[in-house]
DNA sequence: GCTTAGGGTTAG
C-alpha cells in the first residue's frame, strides 16, 4: 500500500497519516513533494509552473475538463513534467489557470498511471491555488474553492517560483509575447484576448463574434455577410470601436461556449486560426487575398474560449490601449478652434490619429466597407472637418436672422454675432493672471467676482441654460453658467497627454516616462523626449532615414457641468485648456509635483464633491457644439474660459 | 452515478 508515502500532508482526516498533523496557530502544515520526487499511486502536495494548460470544456459526460502539464525548478528536462487531468461539474471548481507561467500550489493530488506516465488527478479533498506568475504581479490567490490557508510562508514559495519562471524563457512568454490582433500572420494560430462587441448564430455549427483589442490587423481579412443573420450587440460600443472590429467564426463544440458569451464580454479566445480564406468559386477574383480568424473543432493546442478575467496578464494592457481608442474617438469628435488656418496640418489633433490609422490600414490593404471600413471613416472625417467648419461659420453668420425650432430667443441671446469672427476669436486677448478681475467693464466684474472661472470674450453674449444647449441644433457657440460636478480623468497625473504635432498622433504619458528618476522629464514643460512611434513607424515604411519628431505635453479633461436645468460634457483641451488653467503650460504630471498640485488646488476649489461643505463655484464658460457625422450626437468643447481661482 | 479525456491543430 502507498499509505506512507501519500505524502499529501495532514489536511485530511483519516487519510493514512502516521503522526496527527502538525498545526500551527493559523494553520496546517503541508509539505511539498519536489516534481522529480512524484511517483504513481500516491497523493502529493506541490508548487509548480504551468508549462501547457487545456482550458476548460465540456466533456462528452457530465463535467467540464482541463489539462494542465506542470513544471518545477528539479526537473532537467522542461519538456517532462506532470501531466494533470482535471474534471468538475462547473468551471469555477477548477483550478483557475489563465496563462502559462501562473504558479500553482496543488494539495492533494492523486498520482496514477495512464499509458506508463504519472498521471495527476483530483484526489479526495483536492484544491488549488493559482498565482499570477510574472514577478511584482499581486500574490492574491485564484482558489477553486471557497476555504483555503494562505500562510506567509506560501507567498514565500510563490516568489521563489516567480524567479524561476521569471528565468524561464519557456514559462515567461507573458512578457515577451502577448498576440494582439495587429501581430497577426496568415497560417499562424494565437492566443487572443479581446471583447466582444457583436454577436450572430450562423448555423447549427457556427457562431460568429465581432471583437475588437483595440488594434488593428495588418492583414485583410474576411468580413461576415449579415443578410438573414439577427446580430446581437452592444450599441454604445459598436459606435466607439468601428474599423476595430474583426469577424471570428466559431464552430462545433465551441459554438455551446460561445453562446454563453454576451456582447461585451471579455474573452480568451485559444488557438484561434489565422485561415487563408477560399472563397467560394463565384466570389473568386473578387478581392484580394483574404485571411479568416477560425476557432475549429477540438480543443488540441488548448483551442476554446474562456472568460477573460479582469486580473489576466494581459489584461490591462489591453484595456489601456481600448481606452486610448475610445478616448480619442470621442475625443476625436473634439473640432479646433483653428478653422480660419489654412494648414491643413491644422486638423483636431486627436481626430487625427484616427486618420493616421486609416491611412494605415490603406497602405497595408485593409478592406473596408460601407457599414464600417475605418479608411473611409478617416478619410471622410477630414472631409467632414471641413464641412463642420464652414458650417460653423455659416452658423455665425446665420444665427441673428434664422429662427429655428422653439429656442428662438436662446438661440439669438447666445449666438456669436458677425463681428466676432473667427480670427477675432483666435486672438482674442488672454489676459494675465488675475488682471480680468480688474476688467474696466464694472458688469463682468461683479460676475467675475463670484465665479471660479471667467470668460475671455464674447462678453456680450447673453448666458443660456443648459437644457437649451442640449437641444439646440449643432454647430453652434454658447454662453454658460453652470457648475463642474465632476470631471475625468480624476487623478490630476492624467491631465496630460502625449500629442505629436507633426501627424497628430496622442497617447497617454509611457510607463518610461513616469518614472521618479526621470530627471529630464521633470524639468521640461510642454516637450518630453519621447520619440512619435507613428511617424517612426511611418517613416520606416516610406523613407530610409528621418528625424523622428518628439511628443509633447498637451492638456485632455473632461468636464461634467450642470446648472441646474440640465447636465452637460464637455471636453477641453490643448490651448483652451492651457487658457483655462491660467497657462500653465502642460507638462509630464507625473514628475512636476508642484503642477500638480496647483491642478489639484484649482480642482477641488471648482469641485468641491458631495463630501464636502464648500458648494462649488459657479463657472462662467464659452462652450461650442459640434457633432462629427451630421446624425451624431451633439458634443461639446469648452473655449475662451479661464480660471479665476488662486491655487491654495 | 462513478463517465468524461488522457495536450500535440481544421480543413468551414
Amino acid at each position: 500500500m502507498s499509505r506512507i508515502n501519500d505524502g499529501a500532508g495532514p489536511s485530511t482526516g483519516g487519510h493514512g497519516n502516521n503522526r496527527p498533523p502538525p498545526k500551527t496557530r493559523t494553520g496546517r502544515k503541508y509539505s511539498y513533494t519536489k516534481l522529480c520526487d512524484v511517483k504513481v499511486r500516491t497523493t502529493v502536495n506541490l508548487y509548480a509552473a504551468v508549462k501547457f494548460f487545456k482550458p476548460p470544456f465540456p466533456s462528452r459526460g457530465t463535467d467540464y475538463c482541463m489539462v494542465v502539464r506542470l513544471v518545477d525548478p528539479s526537473l532537467d528536462d522542461l519538456n517532462e513534467g506532470l501531466k494533470c487531468l482535471f474534471f468538475a461539474k462547473e468551471e469555477s471548481l477548477l483550478p483557475q489557470i489563465y496563462s502559462i507561467g501562473d504558479i500553482v500550489r496543488i494539495h492533494r493530488l492523486k498520482v496514477d498511471n495512464y499509458r506508463g506516465a504519472p498521471q495527476g488527478n483530483k484526489g479526495p479533498g483536492f484544491s488549488c491555488l493559482v498565482f499570477d506568475g510574472r514577478q511584482g504581479a499581486p500574490t492574491q490567490p485564484r482558489s477553486d474553492s471557497q476555504n483555503f490557508t494562505f500562510e506567509p510562508e506560501d507567498e514565500e514559495k510563490v516568489l521563489e517560483l516567480r524567479q524561476w519562471v521569471t528565468l524561464t524563457p519557456e514559462l515567461n512568454v507573458m512578457t515577451s509575447d502577448c498576440p494582439t490582433l495587429a501581430d497577426v500572420e496568415e497560417g499562424q494560430y494565437y492566443d487572443l484576448s479581446c471583447q466582444i462587441v457583436s454577436m450572430a448564430r450562423v448555423d447549427e455549427t457556427c457562431v460568429l463574434f465581432q471583437v475588437w483589442d483595440g488594434t488593428i490587423p495588418a492583414v485583410p481579412f474576411r468580413k461576415a455577410e449579415f443578410h438573414g443573420l439577427s446580430l446581437d450587440q452592444k450599441d454604445d460600443l459598436v459606435q466607439k470601436v468601428k474599423g476595430h472590429l474583426v469577424d471570428v467564426f466559431i464552430f462545433d463544440n465551441h459554438v455551446s461556449t460561445a453562446l454563453k458569451f454576451k456582447p461585451g464580454d471579455f474573452v480568451r479566445i485559444q488557438n484561434l486560426h489565422v485561415a487563408k480564406y477560399k472563397p467560394p468559386d463565384n466570389e473568386a477574383g473578387q478581392s484580394d487575398e483574404l485571411v479568416e480568424f477560425v476557432v475549429h473543432k477540438g480543443t488540441s493546442f488548448g483551442r476554446g474560449l474562456t472568460a477573460l478575467s479582469s486580473d489576466h496578464p494581459n489584461f490591462k494592457d489591453m484595456e489601456s490601449v481600448m481606452k486610448q481608442v475610445i478616448e480619442r474617438s470621442t475625443a476625436a469628435d473634439l473640432p479646433t478652434s483653428e478653422q480660419h488656418e489654412t494648414d491643413t496640418a491644422a486638423h483636431g489633433p486627436v481626430k487625427r490619429a484616427t486618420t493616421g490609422e486609416s491611412l494605415d490600414q490603406n497602405s497595408e490593404g485593409m478592406l473596408v466597407d460601407d457599414t464600417d471600413g475605418n479608411v473611409q471613416q478617416g478619410n471622410s472625417m477630414d472631409q467632414e472637418q471641413d464641412s463642420n467648419v464652414q458650417e460653423r461659420d455659416n452658423t455665425v453668420q446665420q444665427g441673428d436672422s434664422t429662427a429655428q425650432g422653439s429656442n428662438v430667443t436662446h438661440e439669438r441671446d447666445s449666438n456669436v454675432q458677425k463681428g466676432s469672427s473667427n480670427l477675432n476669436e483666435k486672438n482674442s486677448i488672454v489676459p494675465e493672471e488675475g488682471s480680468l478681475v480688474s476688467s474696466s467693464n464694472s458688469t463682468d466684474r461683479r460676475c467675475l467676482q463670484e465665479t471660479g472661472t471667467v470668460i475671455t470674450g464674447h462678453h456680450h453674449i447673453t448666458v443660456t441654460p443648459i437644457h437649451a444647449v442640449l437641444t439646440h441644433y449643432t454647430p453652434f457657440k454658447f454662453r454658460l453658467k453652470a457648475q463642474l460636478v465632476d470631471y475625468s480623468p480624476r487623478d490630476v497625473r492624467e491631465f496630460c497627454l502625449l500629442f505629436c504635432y507633426a501627424c497628430n498622433y496622442c497617447i497617454e504619458i509611457p510607463s518610461s516616462l513616469k518614472q521618479k528618476d526621470c530627471q529630464k522629464e521633470g524639468r521640461q514643460h510642454s516637450h518630453s523626449s519621447f520619440p512619435c512611434l507613428w511617424c517612426k513607424k511611418t517613416q520606416s515604411r516610406n523613407t530610409e532615414c528621418a528625424v523622428v519628431p518628439t511628443m509633447q505635453y498637451i492638456y485632455v479633461v473632461k468636464f461634467i457641468l450642470d446648472d441646474g436645468t440640465g447636465s452637460l460634457e464637455a471636453h477641453m483641451w490643448k490651448e483652451h485648456a492651457e487658457v483655462f488653467f491660467k497657462d500653465l503650460p502642460p507638462c509630464n504630471l507625473y514628475q512636476r509635483q508642484e503642477d500638480r498640485q496647483v491642478l489639484s488646488d484649482y480642482m477641488h476649489q471648482l469641485c468641491p464633491g458631495a463630501a464636502s461643505q464648500t458648494a462649488a463655484p459657479w463657472m462662467e464658460c464659452c462652450i461650442m457644439s459640434y457633432t462629427v457625422k451630421d446624425s451624431g450626437p451633439a458634443l461639446y468643447q469648452i473655449f475662451d474660459t479661464s480660471l479665476a481661482l488662486e491655487a491654495a
